[in-house]
DNA sequence: CTGTATGATTTCGC
DNA sequence: GCGAAATCATACAG
């Protein structure tokens, strides 16, 4: 008798009480949540531990952005900063995994010890376990949101300020004053210099290049402002060369004519005159590079034996 | 706050 | 893709 009773109470409540509104809601949940798994699997939080699971992350983002290559000082602070996420997001998930667990644990005793004197059956637990789980993966979806929040923050405030312009150092400024002081007659370094001066200056390839670009540009459009800067490194450079004086190789190998560097002492005075007159004529005189817009595509003869596979 | 310097980005021609 | 030119946005000095 027992026994009967029990299984009809059991379809009983089934077809009635139990039918809630279940199956709606884990619906239009699901289709948010995979897109926050994926996201937060593609900024490298979710998902196994890589060898440098932010970084290969950021550079994944930039490359796929399409945005500069480049940065990759900037991001050891990003990388940190993601990986401070990374290891809250896991802790917090693992948390809830473990709180979900226990708890459902526990109901399911309860259950068990209810079940003596009230029918339940299976699919009643069954049914209390998933509206457990529901419940704590809808907390752990929010954690994934604001997890997502917090990496777009660090996104925007890292990668995408890449506005937020910060000055060279003055030892970088420096070197990259020199190269282009001293190859005014064709300030196109070659790839091999573009690396080594961003070696030296511990800065990027495409930095140099901006670098080289800005300077080209500003310099052309006001020449007498930058007369005294080129003085100044014009003296460096004719220092240093007669500082080594018994290289075997000259160091004007410019070509186009170079300018021979001729007393440094001639143009320690000079003020920072307001006319017309190139103090260092030559140099960029006979560089045809700011008249045409045609870069100098020939580049210096025989400086070019690098493969260029590109 | 204003003007200038400067690094980065965008646009355009080749 | 590279470079010139224009432009943007910030740093920095006054």
């Amino acid at each position: 008798m027992k026994p009967a009773l029990f299984s009809v109470l059991c379809e009983i409540k089934e077809k009635t009480g139990l039918s809630m509104r279940n199956a709606q809601e884990e619906e239009s949940q699901d289709p948010q949540l995979v897109r926050l798994d994926n996201m937060l699997l593609a900024e490298g939080v979710a998902g196994p531990e890589k060898g440098g699971g932010a970084a290969a992350a950021v550079s994944a983002a930039t490359s796929s952005g399409g945005m500069s290559p480049d940065s990759s000082l900037e991001h050891s602070d990003y990388k940190s900063k993601l990986s401070q996420i990374r290891n809250i997001y896991h802790t917090e998930m693992e948390k809830y995994d473990q709180a979900c667990s226990e708890f459902t644990t526990h109901v399911m005793n309860l259950l068990r010890e209810q079940s003596r004197t009230r029918p339940v059956s299976p699919r009643e637990i069954e049914r209390m376990v998933a509206i457990i789980h529901r419940k704590f993966s809808s907390i752990q979806t929010q954690l994934k949101q604001s997890t997502c929040e917090a990496v777009m923050i660090l996104r925007s405030r890292f990668l995408d300020a890449r506005r937020k312009r910060r000055n060279f150092s003055k030892q970088a400024t420096e070197v990259l004053n020199e190269y282009f002081y001293s190859h005014l007659a064709n300030p196109y370094p070659s790839e091999e210099a573009k690396e080594e001066l961003a070696k030296q200056c511990s800065i990027t390839v495409s930095q140099v290049c901006n670098w080289f670009g800005n300077k080209r540009i500003r310099y052309k459009k006001n020449i007498g402002k930058f007369q005294e800067e080129a003085n100044i490194y014009a003296m460096k450079t004719a220092i240093v060369a007669t500082q080594n004086e018994d290289s075997p190789h000259t160091p004007n190998s410019t070509g186009s004519g170079g300018f021979s560097l001729t007393g440094p002492d001639l143009f320690l005075g000079v003020p920072p005159m307001n006319g017309e007159q190139p103090v260092f004529m030559g140099a960029q005189t006979n560089g045809n590079w700011q008249g045409q817009n045609t870069p100098p595509s020939a580049t210096s003869p025989g400086n070019d034996h690098s493969g260029d596979s590109d």
